[in-house]
DNA sequence: CAGCATCCGCCCTGATACTG
DNA sequence: CAGTATCAGGGCGGATGCTG
């Protein structure tokens, strides 16, 4: 992990994916962003479990990846919003039908459509 | 990584699936067995710089997902074949498009289009 | 509120050697 | 050929505390 690591050194085109979202809450981040631009706190309880820490470095690979966007309103207190860029976006559709695989064969419900869970 | 970890912590399909597919090299071997049925020998060169214990522990957790199916054939010397399930196929399908969307945006080229190189 | 700094620990991964 | 056994290392993730 790590932004564009092994550089060239990609066998196909999964392998390179797989190093974009290859941290623990990446695809939990990317799948709470696909509804809304979120703030730090709002992620930080939309993806449960998580630490500052991690989210925070999670954050900026996937920044530098392109995939996620960040804003910072100049305000006291600090305001910064995350949203997805046009390749997250793509990313993520591009994940859904390992999404929908997922629930269909490891879960086995219909529940959680498409959204990130309370 | 283990075989269906997070006894239903999953929060959505995708973490999920990330959990089945969540070795090193796991979808490097999905990808050379959609081909063709292989042998332990041969995955090793087809997967390149796996070692033997860590194929070999992958190999174990993708059976036990129900994803890859181990044939042994009692002979003199040993002769075991892996192949897809019909789950493992359905997961390599589900992974096609993130493969595009990785050899689209990440990679550059349009070589590989679905086959493990030499 | 949104982080960074530091320390720590575990699990995954890796190298090597050996066996049926 | 197809693994297992053993040992070792590293990197990712986790907990806590502090700052602008």
């Amino acid at each position: 992990m790590g932004t564009a690591r092994r550089p060239g050194a990609y066998v196909c085109g999964i392998d390179a994916a797989m190093d974009v979202i290859g941290g623990k809450w990446k695809v939990l981040i990317l799948w709470a962003l696909n509804e809304r631009a979120c703030r730090f706190g709002e992620l930080r309880r939309l993806v449960p479990g998580v630490t500052e820490k991690v989210l925070a470095s999670h954050l900026r690979e996937l920044e530098v990846d392109g995939i996620v966007h960040r804003e910072v309103h100049d305000e006291m207190p600090p305001h910064v919003e995350y949203s997805l860029t046009s390749l997250g976006v793509s990313l993520n559709g591009a994940l859904a039908p390992l999404g929908r695989w997922g629930r269909e064969n490891i879960l086995g419900g219909a529940e959680n459509t498409h959204h990130v869970p309370r």
